[in-house]
DNA sequence: CTGTATCCTACCCGATACTG
DNA sequence: CAGTATCGGGTAGGATACAG
């Protein structure tokens, strides 16, 4: 496998290939690590939810956002739609086994700046104040 | 402190806060997330590195944008910035502890990627295949 | 070598209105 | 309820040229 091999403890294998301008994950990356696709894929976490939850539960992504991310990550196979053949319809969107381990990762890094949001604003207002005050 | 506590094993503490309109972290993840952000971060997990290092190895970056994203994640305290009073002038970037620990992150999503590209390939035909054949 | 300035294009995304 | 269609602004991002 084409997997850098000397790196420092703590840092498993890294991505090689994803440094590659054709690299085949940068259109899935782009969409998932897009404005909403981290947000979509986390809210599913907790369980199953219909097309007004998840517009309810993600707070400012207008309707055409939601349906053009979940056609998104349906195609990719992260997410599964299943309709009820109801009336008025019934939409359910579930997570993958796919997505369900994509998750993980998403999630752990949501909580990373939950966890380190502080830190972040503190070195914004370090840097601001320290260099470019006239600008 | 605020955070869901119903949910699936496997899944630690999930964000609460990151689903909110004004969460502070939005703009952050933004640009971490964004398109060059996490490869930047991840191209400098083996070590330092200069600018024209960094922009032969991220394949398809362009000047302007690897600098732009530079100064963001300078800003936020991901990375710093070191200059050589030599002649011509050498910056070299590496780094924080406060990047290093979502290089950690980044990385492991970045791997997750790469080893479930083929998944995700096949996820997109099946979806071409089975739905608009015509378009 | 390490950027910045400028121009220009594409498309992201929101608001609104409409369909089934 | 669950979307699609259309319009339009803002900005991300590339190419090029230039500066320190």
């Amino acid at each position: 496998m084409a997997v850098s091999e000397q790196f420092k403890d703590g840092f498993a294998q890294l991505p090689a290939g994803s440094f590659d301008k054709d690299c085949p994950t940068r259109p899935v990356m782009a969409q998932v690590t897009g404005r909403w696709g981290a947000l979509i894929i986390a809210a599913l976490v907790p369980g199953p939810m219909r097309f007004s939850g998840l517009h309810r539960h993600i707070g400012g992504i207008s309707q055409k956002m939601l349906s053009q991310y979940l056609k998104s990550v349906v195609r990719y196979g992260l997410v599964e739609r299943l309709v009820e053949p109801t009336v008025p319809p019934q939409v359910t969107y579930s997570l993958t086994p796919l997505g369900q381990s994509l998750a993980q990762q998403l999630c752990a890094l949501l909580s990373w700046f939950s966890a380190n949001t502080p830190a972040l604003e503190a070195a914004q207002q370090r840097y601001d104040a320290a260099d470019s005050p006239a600008r």
